[in-house]
DNA sequence: TACACAATTACGAGGCGTGAGGGTAT
DNA sequence: CATACCCTCACGCCTCGTAATTGTGT
């Protein structure tokens, strides 16, 4: 399975490329991660290194912040509900799931019954059915 | 069936005594007011009335802005959030229900060719069955 | 050696709670 | 007519983004 490269965690930018690439100042990064809003990796020497997928995070947050005026604790409580309903939705799509699943299998049991009784029952000359012995 | 006391809607209260009751400024209470988070019935002479529910939301929004820092615009987010939350349980408990009501159905069913089965067979002396003719 | 980063501090704009003042409903 | 409401304006505190400074990594 090839990953999507818009969304790697890979580290690969520095912080300077990182603020251009969210179109933000890199001291208002170095803010979100004591927040821990956004929290890059660090190379030995504690550059900061920040992945595609951080680059993402950095847009919605400037998002969230500029257009909606949420400030960062707010920030920080919807990131974690819309991830607490993105599981929600995953537990929903899996129940449906099991549902698809739950129906097959009775129809199947269903078949299974008639399949039985057939077996058991042969067809005579004269068009009548007895069972098998 | 009798009404939740505490959740009610009936508009009750005026502002100071609302204010009182949350623990919060009556400003406070018209500033939430202009930005949509707690909306009170007014009088034909346009004084607002609290009801219970709009008590218990205001205590809920101090919480979300003294303990967590939010500011008004996260919580109006936060608020929709739970609100979309809710619904989705709800449609979660529905697809449950729905789930056990098609096991039963199914269980039924598969007992019902069962039973229709049955009753084609009838037992000859010797132990043999026969369909019925 | 030069450039970009790390960390801290300071400043300005805006949000939010509180208070004061004048007018109106009950 | 007294009290508590209505509304608007103004002040102070806090948050957040930005800039400046000094030191360090590459």
């Amino acid at each position: 399975m090839i990953k999507d490269i818009r969304k790697s965690n890979r580290p690969v930018y520095m912080m300077g490329i990182a603020a251009k690439l969210a179109g933000m100042h890199p001291q208002t990064l170095r803010i979100y991660e004591r927040k821990k809003l956004v929290c890059p990796q660090r190379t030995a020497g504690s550059t900061r290194l920040y992945s595609d997928k951080d680059i993402e995070m950095l847009k919605y947050i400037q998002e969230l912040t500029r257009e909606l005026g949420i400030n960062l604790a707010g920030v920080k409580v919807v990131l974690e509900l819309e991830k607490e309903r993105s599981v929600q939705e995953d537990r929903f799509d899996q129940i449906r799931e099991e549902m698809d699943k739950v129906r097959e299998e009775m129809r199947q049991e269903i078949e299974e019954v008639r399949r039985q009784y057939r077996r058991e029952l042969v067809v005579f000359p004269k068009g009548k059915l007895m069972r098998r012995y």
